[in-house]
DNA sequence: TTAATGTATGAATAGATATTCATACGTACA
DNA sequence: TGTACGTATGAATATCTATTCATACATTAA
């Protein structure tokens, strides 16, 4: 017996069950796609991808971000937390300023392979 | 004389004006910065990726996307749209079916370097 | 032509998000 | 201790987005 909520959603005639089945067997577990969609949210906003731009240049406090970018203090900090959920970032502090920094290298393989694609269009 | 809309948003002292120069002449273009944040944010949601990550299989048409993730036709068309309109995918049509496949190899290395980033935390 | 089917799309809506505003926290210094 | 200042954060709001629904378009076959 079927659950109302277990209908398949598809309105179409599958085509290609081998496909489907080879496809389905390699998809990536759940979690990982979690994941790996909010990296890629995280990367979709022009603020936080100047904040990770300039972090790959050098590290800086959050004073010297909201100058640079011309924004305020606030709005930063708000996107340095979101940068800081998928650890993109890392930060100290001395005394009352508190200096950012890419966490890893990926950023740089990112910006690479996603600049690579968009201006080759 | 400065216009109201020109007011430093910076509510701040600046610390380092050297590293704020020096980083805001790396900057990309406006352009190159908009175009980015678009790609990365047609890889933020889970349906997308789902659809790129099967794609990187097999090509597939709509209504085999559409069995595989258990969805609506419209909603995979509407997303295939938002795909092709930052060319990640491209399709070619049979009759009235249509496929879809990957149009270049750079999903490949976004996927990669992104798996790989969330998968050491 | 008519019916059936695969796909695309505009409108509507519920949910997500970026910024602002006000304010709190933490540290340095007088 | 009190003041100043760099930073963080909750609430509010305007904007954006993913899905649904209805429907149109395109192609095939009867």
């Amino acid at each position: 017996m079927q659950n109302i909520n277990e209908l398949p959603k598809c309105d179409c005639n599958v085509i290609h069950h081998d496909v489907i089945e080879k496809v389905s067997a390699e998809m990536p577990v759940a979690e990982h796609l979690y994941d790996l969609a909010e990296l890629f949210k995280s990367l979709s906003d022009q603020t936080r991808l100047k904040i990770l731009f300039a972090l790959t240049k050098s590290e800086m406090c959050v004073c010297d971000i909201s100058a640079l970018l011309d924004m305020s203090q606030s709005a930063i900090s708000h996107q340095l937390r979101v940068l800081r959920n998928v650890r993109l970032v890392r930060y100290h502090k001395v005394g009352k300023i508190v200096y950012y920094a890419l966490d890893d290298d990926h950023v740089n393989e990112l910006f690479k392979q996603g600049l690579d694609h968009v201006e080759h269009q």
